[in-house]
DNA sequence: GAGTGGTCTAGACCACGGG
DNA sequence: CCGTGGTCTAGACCACTCG
């Protein structure tokens, strides 16, 4: 059994994708729409509902409801545990911590980062079947996140422990193209300059930074994929 | 007035993310959250359907609802017409035709592309504030789309003409850190082997291949911004 | 003012799946 | 079996905004 309002959102995703309404051309009043479908005023609401979060069609009241002009072209950008990523592909998952520094008291860079106040500096290097996958370069905010300070991070990633003990509110992500520096290419095994495909993430516990990192792959091995967005 | 399956929704949004809820554990079920709310039932279960959607929860006939084990983390990315993108932030957007080529028996790199039959090649860039901003190389499949034919492309992007005139039903993207070749670094007056950031997209209308395309910044002008999903 | 979307209620029926 | 979620209806009230 497929709901009806799925079927009438799949029915008038196809007049606009096949361009049989085209992109600013009005659409039926939630009550004509209601009968041609027989069914309730709340069927087709929830419906047309669906459309306007996927960008599809806008409504205004008194108006009525149009195809977008511009169709907002999104992808949704999957962002799994570098662990997740690696073992269901079925590749061998290894980790090593390679440095863990207390900084009391940050310098002006590190501040920018991630606000005043003590903060831990973690680098590490995520391996697939022994080969350097991702090398991480993390700082967390000791005075949003005191419990890291415990965390000794020899065994088990700042990135896993974080998404199991520390909640957040906001995260921000930044994609990019860069060379290699020469300590990232040490850790990667690849050539100083060789371009490396770099994910920098903050996050936030309301207004208070909790973590900022930047995730660097090497460019030859990797690329992210990104499924589109909308249509169920 | 805000609605109440909104405030609703944000009151439980809430609960999990301060970890009041800590994934895994149980929600109370929706008879139950109506009485808290003093709400019928209906509209918790619009509530709590929103946050089936944002990935935040897990629900299941008779085993009721949890907060959900693996907090997908998801972005979004947006993709504007490079247009759009670089009047958006009040520079001065300018294109170029570089090439435009009938491929009328596609060779096998071709054909494994965009499917076989004829095919339209096309090359041109996309600047902003006259500096090179996006090398653009493209195939269109003329089967699918016989009208692109007729388009010259030399005032207008195929990238914009695509979008007004050609719908489709279901695109990829794939986002990666190269080396320039040697066409890409003239193209963007870098250098040979310099890091770019390649975007590419290829778009189907129904199983039938309509485009592909190589979108290429230099990746020391360029990131990608992709804001989180979920919340809001 | 009137037409449209936005939302809520009260009640109902059903499907699923755990116990 | 039967509690839970999933959905629909019929009716209603309101808010917004265009003409």
């Amino acid at each position: 059994m497929t709901a009806k309002h799925r079927a009438i959102h799949d029915e008038l995703l196809g007049r606009i994708l096949s361009g049989t309404w085209a992109p600013g051309a009005a659409i039926p009043n939630e009550v004509d729409l209601a009968r041609e479908f027989e069914v309730t005023r709340p069927t087709v609401a929830r419906a047309l509902g669906e459309l306007v979060k996927e960008g599809l069609i806008e409504r205004r009241r008194r108006a009525g409801s149009r195809v977008a002009e511009r169709q907002s072209r999104e992808a949704v950008l999957s962002i799994p545990l570098v662990r997740r990523e690696i073992e269901d592909e079925g590749r061998v998952y290894a980790y090593r911590l390679i440095e863990r520094e207390m900084l009391a008291k940050p310098g002006p860079l590190v501040r920018a980062l991630i606000g005043p106040g003590a903060a831990l500096r973690v680098k590490c290097l995520h391996t697939a079947e022994g080969a350097p996958w991702q090398f991480e370069d993390r700082l967390i905010n000791l005075a949003t996140v005191p419990a890291a300070e415990r965390q000794d991070f020899r065994d088990r990633g700042p990135n896993e422990w974080l998404v199991d003990a520390i909640p957040f509110s906001r995260a921000t992500q930044a994609l990019s193209a860069e060379p290699a520096s020469a300590e990232e290419a040490r850790r990667l095994g690849i050539a100083e300059g060789a371009p490396v495909f770099v994910v920098t993430r903050r996050t936030w516990l309301g207004d208070d930074p909790v973590t900022q990192a930047r995730l660097v792959h090497p460019g030859a091995s990797y690329r992210l994929i990104a499924r589109d967005r909308g249509p169920g």
